[in-house]
DNA sequence: CCCGATACCTTGCGCGGCAAGGTATTACAC
DNA sequence: GTGTAATACCTTGCCGCGCAAGGTATCGGG
């Protein structure tokens, strides 16, 4: 038994890979959650982590960040609230210039959806591509080869 | 008429928005590809620039880097292949470990995919939250707050 | 003979997600 | 009253992908 109990590779692999999928989208969750009604920051935690069964679940170290971001740029504006609690919560609301940037975010999130499935129908085509005439004369291997 | 004349703020706007939300779709789109038939790596750069309406365009600088991981990790296998000419193609095929991983990308993106839509139709829904009884005392202003 | 398309490659920067760590309050149990 | 978990906000630093920019060589057509 090695030291490095690293049985596992797969659960890690994935992690990355829903790491990089998830880059963007984040905002497009953020801003539609946000185009319903204000929200303070840890509410937005819950509710993304129990919408989106489980995809669209967001880290602090992601979101807090994120909001100031989304503050500076002008698409949204925060308010502090205290509802009589020594606390009080950090209110966002998306401002008009934020619900044209949520526009043009779910415009760009449509073509991207769109073009993949088109991509993947395409595939699913036994489509006939030009060979230039002199078609495979190798007769290409399609086994595996590992 | 001052020195930096960027008149058009949004257009570089679309193109981050578009670079974030790609990320993780290229080797997604790539793999697809590959699960077809054995392609070259400029014979992918046009593939995609003409499957997916421009919304799957890879540049070079994103491609071949990308070839090259997936070789490294072993999701692809590459070959040099001089058809009659001087200079040769390097053609890449899928390997059973690279389809395996194909396997779950497809997964992991069909669930983004899911949990995204399934969260567009949350909000769209006039969806009563337990306000805990005392209901909006301050009428929420739903206004714009520009 | 030149020029654009083909076909491969690299270096360096920008930026978002996140692990890890921090502080203060609230609420509930015991 | 005391402990402990959940609430609620925050920051620093690393990682890794996409890409602009730049480089080399071949091929085909005018």
């Amino acid at each position: 038994m090695s030291e490095d109990a690293e049985a596992a590779p797969g659960s890690e692999t994935i992690a990355r890979l829903r790491r990089e999928l998830a880059r963007g989208t984040t905002e497009l969750a953020v801003l539609s959650v946000l185009s319903v009604r204000r929200r303070y920051g840890y509410e937005l935690l819950k509710v993304l982590r129990e919408t989106g069964e489980g995809a669209l679940e967001v880290k602090e170290g992601t979101l807090y960040p994120l909001l100031h971001r989304l503050e500076d740029s002008g698409h949204i504006r925060a308010s502090w609230e205290a509802e009589g609690r020594a606390r009080p919560r950090k209110y966002y609301v998306l401002t008009s210039d934020g619900r044209a940037y949520l526009g043009m975010l779910r415009v760009e999130w449509s073509g991207l959806v769109d073009g993949m499935r088109q991509l993947l129908d395409t595939l699913g085509e036994v489509q006939e591509w030009p060979t230039s005439g002199r078609s495979s004369t190798t007769t290409p291997k399609e086994s595996d080869a590992t």
